[in-house]
DNA sequence: CTTGAAATACTACTACG
DNA sequence: CGTAGTAGTATTTCAAG
C-alpha cells in the first residue's frame, strides 16, 4: 500500500482520503520549527543548494535532504517552479475577470469550467460568492491582444450570460509566498 | 559599466531603463525555440537537474547552463521558489477583495498600498479600472479568521470607503505559468 | 524515528578547443 | 557550441542517540 508521512505520524492513502480535511490541518501542525524554516526559504528562493539550506537551518546536509523530501511527498509542497516576469516575457496586461453564468441551465458550469481552464494566458478561475459566478484573471500582451481573446473566446465560453473586464492598471503585489 | 545580453545582444542599464518597455518586448523576442522549452520545463518543474534539462531541450550540459544563467541574470526569470498546498499549510481559505478608496484623499493611494502589503496572507494587491480601485485576494485559514482580519485590519486601511468580499468557493484553475 | 559521519556517484562548473 | 577535467554536491550506507 502506498503510505506517506510527516513528522512520524503514517497517513495511509485510503485514511488521507476518507479524513482528507484533517488529515490537511494535521500535516500542516505536524511542523516543526526546522520544517517552518525549511518552507520559508524554499518559498523565497528554491534554487539555494542543499547543504547551503542544511547551514541556515543548522542541520546536517542528509537530514535536510530527509525533511524536504518528506515535505514533497506528503504533497505540501506543490512543486519547484521558475517564475517568469510577464513583461519580459510579453505578457504584460493582466485583467480580472468577473462571470455570470446563465442559472437556467446548471449543467453548464462543469462545461465552463472544462473551457475557462484552456483560455489562453488564464491564470486564475475560481468560484466565489457575491454577484459573480467565477473570477478569471488572464494574461495577455496588451490592450489589441486582450480584446480579440474576449470577443472571440471569452464571450462564447459556455453558458455566459455576462462578463465584466477590470484591466490591472498597476500591479502592487504579486506573491506565491504565504506566511508559515 | 553593469552590461547583461540575451542572445547576443548587448544591453546597457542606461538603455534598458530609457527604453524598458521596448528592451522587454526585445527581451522576449530575442528567444529561441530551445530557450523557451527551457521555460517552458522550468516553469513546470524546475527541480530537474541540468543534465536532464540540456537533454530535453538537446544540448550539451554547459551550452544548457550558460542558458539559464542568462535567462537569470536578463531578469527574465525572475526566481525558482516552492509552491506551497494552501490548504496543506493551514490557508485553506481564500478570499478576493474589491476595495474603493476615498477619492477625496487622493494621497491616501500610496498609503493604502503600502499597508495593504503588510496584510498577514495578502497575495495579490492590484490597481484595477471600473466600479472598484483595487482588487486584493487573502489567504487565510478559515471564514472565523477572515471575520477578524476583515473587521481588524481591511475595514481601517488608510482611505478605503467601501469593502466588497467574494469568498472563493472553489479554486478551479491556479497556475504561475504562461504560454510561451 | 531521527540524526550525523563517512564513502560513493553524480552534478555543476571552468578552461579550452 | 561541445569536450574534458576539476571541484563541489547530492545521495546512500551505517552507526549512534
Amino acid at each position: 500500500m502506498s503510505t506517506t508521512k510527516v513528522r512520524g505520524t503514517p497517513v495511509t492513502a485510503a485514511g488521507a482520503a476518507a479524513t482528507a480535511a484533517t488529515a490537511e490541518a494535521d500535516l500542516f501542525h505536524a511542523l516543526d520549527r526546522i520544517d517552518r524554516a525549511i518552507l520559508r526559504q524554499l518559498q523565497t528562493d528554491a534554487s539555494i543548494s542543499n547543504v547551503a539550506l542544511a547551514a541556515k537551518v543548522k542541520l546536517s546536509a542528509p537530514a535536510c535532504l530527509r525533511r524536504v523530501e518528506r515535505l514533497k511527498e506528503s504533497g505540501l509542497i506543490r512543486g519547484v517552479v521558475a517564475l517568469i516576469d510577464p513583461k519580459a516575457a510579453g505578457a504584460g496586461m493582466l485583467v480580472i475577470i468577473g462571470v455570470v453564468l446563465d442559472r437556467s441551465m446548471p449543467e453548464s458550469f462543469a462545461e465552463f469550467e472544462k473551457a475557462a481552464q484552456k483560455v489562453a494566458g488564464c491564470m486564475e478561475c475560481h468560484v466565489v460568492t457575491g454577484e459573480f459566478d467565477y473570477f478569471m484573471t488572464i494574461r495577455t500582451r496588451d490592450s489589441d491582444s486582450f480584446n480579440r481573446l474576449h470577443a472571440e473566446q471569452l464571450l462564447y465560453l459556455p453558458g455566459v450570460r455576462q462578463i465584466r473586464s477590470f484591466m490591472v492598471l498597476k500591479e502592487i503585489l504579486s506573491t506565491t509566498k504565504f506566511p508559515l
